[in-house]
DNA sequence: CAGGTC
DNA sequence: ACTGG
């Protein structure tokens, strides 16, 4: 491991959290290691630790730490932007400094397809186990995320051993269209978002929610509101009405409406504050 | 029962 | 439908 540096947090890089980044259920392959956090940005083992306003890291340059932790952003202005609610205050509050992390695009696309309908210590596992058995040895014991080349090239039964269950086709099929399709994140890049969402959901696997995590976690369209179980019944006991069902883009859509175009900021801090957030069967 | 999709 | 915390 190379030498340690330190970054210096001030300015836009403020609030930053990064425990609260890290295990917010964003991101699947950071482990953390006494005070340090452990994971790959691009090909390197990184090593990262927060002490206040001081960021201490190895592995990777300080432009690469900067940029997949989004510290040019001004969190600060997007937080003060959202309307005056106390659930969404409180969430805030309860999750100050999380930031949305630039996932690479493959890794983010991958990573959704096989979390649907499972929990995130499985979601863990199962990334890990791919990871094992598919991506490169890139040295202490760490390795990179499997190329769409090797998973488009593996058997089926190969990848459902990595637990994935019926998801393998889909994790297959998609790797095989992406590693083939040479120059999709620029063209996702360039779309509105609608059109980039409608391009994502001709991958298999990739429904409306899987999408917009993608356009949200890898793409930082802050207009994408991934609408799981736990958003559709706190949007529902909250701002809309309990016993009504909507549909995913009423919802997605609601949102927005309530608060505005980072409406997935929003998402991602009631995301992190789910459990703490009143459950309509308690009242 | 878990951050849905076909 | 899989799968396991």
């Amino acid at each position: 491991m190379s030498r340690y540096c330190t970054l210096h947090l001030e300015g836009d890089a403020l609030p930053f959290d990064l425990d609260r980044t890290l295990s917010c259920g964003q991101v699947f392959r950071w482990e953390k290691k006494g005070h340090w956090w452990c994971g790959v940005l691009g090909q390197k083992p990184v090593l990262i630790r927060q002490e206040g306003d001081l960021l201490h890291f190895s592995g990777a340059p300080e432009e690469d730490i900067s940029r997949y932790f989004d510290l040019d952003l001004d969190l600060e202005e997007i937080l003060a932007g959202f309307p005056d609610d106390p659930i969404l205050l409180q969430a805030i509050d309860s999750a100050y400094g999380l930031r949305i992390v630039r996932q690479p695009a493959w890794e983010c696309t991958a990573s959704y397809i096989v979390a649907t309908f499972a929990n995130i210590p499985g979601i863990q596992t199962r990334l890990k186990l791919l990871c094992e058995r598919f991506g490169e040895r890139i040295g202490d014991g760490h390795t990179a995320f499997p190329s769409p080349e090797k998973l488009a090239a593996s058997p089926l039964c190969d990848i459902r051993s990595c637990r994935v269950g019926y998801r393998d086709k889909y994790l297959c099929g998609t790797a095989a269209i992406l590693s083939a399709d040479h120059g999709w994140e620029e063209r996702i890049a360039a779309l509105p978002y609608r059109d980039a969402r409608r391009e994502l959901l001709r991958l298999p696997g990739v429904g409306k929610k899987v999408a917009d995590c993608i356009l949200l976690f890898a793409f930082h369209r802050f207009e994408a509101v991934p609408v799981d179980v736990w958003i559709d019944r706190i949007m529902r006991t909250h701002y809309l009405e309990e016993d009504t069902r909507y549909s995913y883009d009423r919802i997605a859509d609601a949102a927005r409406q309530i608060f505005g175009p980072n409406a997935g900021y929003a998402q991602e801090y009631l995301f992190a504050a789910r459990e703490m957030i009143p459950d309509m069967r308690k009242k």
